[in-house]
DNA sequence: TGCCTTAATTTCCAACGGAAATGTAAAGTC
DNA sequence: GACTTTACATTTCCGTTGGAAATTAAGGCA
């Protein structure tokens, strides 16, 4: 029912297939460093039980020799749901074997007991199944809650959740007991950073950070393949490392946190000092920015400038190929683009600026779509 | 002549026996997953190579069942060298398979010039081999040498070196000439990581940082048994990090960066500006500070605090399950021990607070060894 | 049609490591 | 003191894995 117990040649002829699309078997010994003997025995279980498939001859016509057969994941495979807790909603996707969405759906979250939002995970489940239950592959061979916070994917607890307010909840057991469905759980940013690593703007990179500008402010990193969890379960916490200056306070009590000048939440508060508006809407602030406003648009600056410090930070730390920028704060990215990177170029040290700054804007649909990522994973990623 | 030809069981039964110290067999296939026989028969070709040695029984005398022999690594079965270069001299150890020194010696470096560094070099290699020429492991079985900058030890090259102003030079190559040494070359911050990651504070921890402070700033950070290079080659750049302020100017031309405020040279330099005294010593400040002068106590505490929103970032962001805190600064380190600490606790985001700080005064003899270390990991860390 | 080239498959085989039986060396027991 | 128990260590046997190399396949080209 999964790649475990084939060969680790299997595996890796998967993986490769999963990352760079269709590849003939040479193509694919040549990446590898399989030999075609190998790689021809490994491919042939994987077709016979549906999880590879060939797919016609590249496009590109070379001189001569024997022309190439592709082989490609068959992503009809299996099927997986993923589903992402936020403080009060749920969203929910279907999704193929390479995490790709195939149906989408929320709900609303009326109260924050656990009992409650396992049943409303358990409903939401039971809905995307039936919205597309034909074809082969009838189960659903996986679930990936994804929720922010302190998670133990390990054990399946959730350890500290603030917008829940849960504590050492084991939740993967619940919601495996309320589906009936081998459930996984994560946080929703390290979930994300897998999709990416696996099927999205990081695939085949040797690192990556992916940073997440929104209400909070986070990243997940990954490096040689793996994302990194922190030994004590905390990692990519961007949003409080200690750049912004003292003016600000953040929740977390301190000052001059990311997070306490670049948040949306932040930047709203800012902009009504700015104008003396106390009811002004982060949408109002985007408009009077964009109009030309110089206060409002002296908030966002600044705040690119906190944003652009912190990539920085991160860039030095760990020198990644590439940052994914992205976020519901990439929406107004055009208002402190010029600014984050002005401010990452200065800052970031030597080589360290060869880093490549890309935007994603990755709606929440994405972040349920990383859950079923880490669903995945546990089909074509055995035990790590 | 190396591990390289062992099958993979083999390498882990003696990287476990590195890092662990001695073991009995038993012991060794329970921490590795290795069946009793394979442990065995990986272990006798070790034994007959002379690699690993039995080396007697536990001496906590268990209730019963046959009495278990314990194994270990044979240090004498192979001799490195290690040699760091800094601006104006170099320093070198002779040291054994787990990087003990056994003789260490320093030459002065009169010209930066490539050539007469590398027949420097290859004199106090000689020097070295000379020392201790006597036993069986009559060669040198490898040479290591580090330096700080950019370095990229794949091909051997030193991309750009600050101090000594080097670009693109094959150092590797070039002192494996002169030497007839196999000669790998890495940056002296990561080689020093390796060493603490094997036979150090950081053995056996799935994640560490090793944060140095001195002239300049820097640290090396280990993550899953792996030291992080960065995709452009830097990475653990921590006298970056902007969490400084705007008071100060860095050497890079930024304001903010930690080297700014807490490198020795910019304590001294603000000793001076807070006493008037344009001569100020490193020393005179810290006997100032010992003594009581409150400005000096100011520019200690203000250095302490920088360093701890810099420990706190690496925290937040990696997740180490440990950082250690060391170089040259670490002699006054009481100095701002209180403060880093106290910052760190304040900035350390939720669980990455429970990151154990130690201190590890790690003289030049340690950098050197470093090399050593790194050039032993070529035996016994084939391939990666 | 034969030849060349590259892809894919097949065959054969060495090695790696697990399972389990066997051997070994102590303590405990009556 | 013989016997049992216990845990360590070794040996034997065997299934699996993946590489080497020979073979077959499928096209272009002269």
């Amino acid at each position: 029912m999964s790649l475990t117990g084939q060969p680790p040649a299997a595996v890796l002829v998967f993986q490769t297939l999963l990352q760079h699309g269709p590849l003939s078997r040479a193509e694919i010994g040549r990446r590898t460093g399989l030999s075609p003997g190998a790689v021809t025995k490994s491919a042939t279980p994987l077709i016979a039980d549906g999880w590879i498939t060939e797919v016609g001859r590249p496009t590109a016509e070379r001189a001569n020799g024997r022309p190439a057969t592709l082989v490609a994941v068959r992503a009809a495979r299996a099927r997986f749901v993923g589903v992402k807790i936020t403080g009060d909603e749920l969203i929910g996707v279907l999704a193929d074997l390479t995490a790709r969405p195939l149906a989408s759906r929320r709900a609303a979250l009326d109260s924050r007991d656990v009992g409650t939002v396992v049943l409303a995970i358990a409903r939401l489940v039971q809905q995307l199944r039936d919205t597309a239950d034909v074809g082969e592959a009838d189960a659903i061979h996986g679930l990936g809650v994804t929720i922010s916070g302190d998670v133990d994917g390990q054990t399946g607890h959730v350890q500290y959740s603030p917008f829940l307010n849960w504590r050492r909840v084991p939740l993967a057991q619940l919601v495996e007991s309320a589906t009936a469905i081998p459930t996984v759980i994560e946080n929703d940013v390290r979930a994300l950073t897998v999709a990416e690593q696996w099927f999205g703007a990081g695939a085949g990179l040797s690192s990556f950070a992916l940073v997440t500008v929104g209400a909070g402010i986070g990243a997940g990193l990954s490096v040689g393949g793996r994302v990194i969890s922190g030994a004590h379960g905390v990692a990519g916490e961007v949003g409080h490392l200690p750049v912004g200056g003292t003016e600000r306070t953040c929740t977390c009590g301190n000052t001059g946190c990311v997070e306490a000048v670049a948040s949306t939440h932040a930047i709203t508060e800012q902009a009504r000092q700015a104008t003396g508006d106390a009811e002004l809407t982060m949408e109002e602030a985007v408009r009077l920015a964009h109009a030309g406003d110089p206060a409002v648009r002296g908030v966002f600056t600044h705040a690119g400038h906190t944003l652009g410090l912190a990539l920085a930070s991160v860039a030095n730390l760990i020198g990644p190929e590439r940052i994914i920028i992205s976020g519901e704060g990439v929406a107004s990215y055009d208002l402190f683009a010029d600014q984050i990177r002005q401010t990452f170029a200065d800052h970031a040290f030597g080589a360290a600026a060869d880093c490549d700054l890309v935007v994603r804007s990755l709606p929440f649909e994405e972040w349920a779509r990383g859950g079923a990522a880490v669903a995945a994973q546990r089909v074509f990623a055995p035990a790590k």
